[in-house]
DNA sequence: TACGCGTGGTG
DNA sequence: TCACCAAGCGT
């Protein structure tokens, strides 16, 4: 990695000047964007793909365009709108934190890297990439697109290490430049590279711009030194939680604990009746989505797991218990 | 430090 | 098809 890094100047000037061809036009990066906008796309981007964070976005800024708009909504409706990108968790910390801006910065998205570190939903990464892309300080910004590209280019290796470490940073500090909006730019193309050219699987290497400089072609390409872990999902909680997340998102009103918890009573009384007629009728008596419902029930998970995740779900306040049953706070 | 956290597109 | 993967965070 040291040696690599006495072409730093070449670097800059050869994906600064990639970037400037090639960016995606992302709303965000608009001139007029504001930082409350930065702000939300950032957290929408956490772990989730440009593509489906664009619509939800739109509809978000057209909703509440700034902080205090969001704030004087229940969380509820901020995982409402949140829809189907993902770790609703995110919708709470980030209806937290306009709820923080409000109370604690007039209203206003902080410009310090030290200050946004105190949102809930804020990380080393999303704290340095606001300050970076929203006001335009230098900050040493560090995403996984950033991790593999350095990875590749300078340390000669096929993917970054599992975890982001000391020397990882290290060397992402001296490759920033000194220039304020040098830095930002640097930050900005060194991440869009690594979304569009220098990808995980099949990274482009023939239109890369520094594959003449790039460590890990000259190394002939070697393999992975590790093997990724694996997201487990089939029978974990975290699966029942999704399909019970689906059928409270869209419901307007309490949802009857059974008809969560288990199709028993659904299918005693429609083959009481005839077909699912009765079911239909009773989902819909209920106010829930009878396709998520299914797909809930299709998992034919054991009514404990059931119970766990329906806890898990009550403990991050994505729903409220009452006499009826459940639903989102309203 | 390692793990858990949703969802859907894709090689 | 089915693991892998995606602008991380909090514990």
């Amino acid at each position: 990695m040291e040696p690599g890094l006495q072409q730093a100047p070449q670097l800059h000037t050869e994906i600064i000047s990639w970037f400037t061809a090639n960016a995606r036009d992302l709303p965000w990066r608009r001139p007029g964007c504001s930082p409350w906008g930065v702000f939300v796309s950032e957290i929408m981007l956490q772990q989730t793909p440009v593509v489906r964070v664009l619509p939800v976005w739109e509809q978000w800024m057209k909703r509440w365009p700034e902080p205090s708009a969001l704030a004087a909504e229940p969380s509820g409706e901020a995982v409402r709108a949140w829809g189907r990108l993902g770790y609703p968790r995110r919708a709470l910390r980030l209806h937290a934190a306009a709820a923080a801006m409000t109370d604690r910065f007039n209203g206003s998205v902080p410009a310090t890297r030290e200050e946004l570190l105190t949102l809930p939903g804020v990380g080393t990464y999303t704290a340095a990439a606001v300050a970076s892309f929203a006001f335009g300080r230098r900050e040493t910004v560090v995403d996984t697109n950033i991790r593999r590209v350095h990875a590749r280019a300078l340390s000669g290796k096929a993917l970054p290490a599992p975890a982001l470490n000391a020397a990882e940073m290290r060397l992402a500090v001296e490759l920033l430049p000194d220039d304020d909006a040098a830095s930002v730019a640097w930050n900005a193309s060194v991440m869009e590279l690594g979304a569009l050219v220098c990808t995980a699987r099949s990274p482009k290497c023939a239109v890369c711009p520094v594959r003449q400089r790039c460590a890990w072609v000259a190394a002939g390409e070697p393999a992975p030194d590790y093997v990724p872990k694996g997201q487990a999902w089939a029978g974990t909680d975290r699966q029942v939680r999704g399909a019970l997340m689906a059928v409270l998102r869209q419901a307007r009103e309490p949802v009857p604990r059974n008809l969560l918890l288990g199709p028993a009573d659904l299918t005693t009384a429609a083959a009481a009746t005839d077909n699912n007629t009765a079911t239909s009728s009773a989902e819909a008596d209920a106010g829930t989505d009878a396709a998520a419902l299914a797909k809930l029930h299709a998992l034919q998970a054991p009514a404990e797991q059931l119970e766990r995740a329906l806890a898990g779900l009550l403990a991050d306040k994505l729903a409220e218990e009452n006499d009826a049953g459940l639903q989102l706070p309203v």
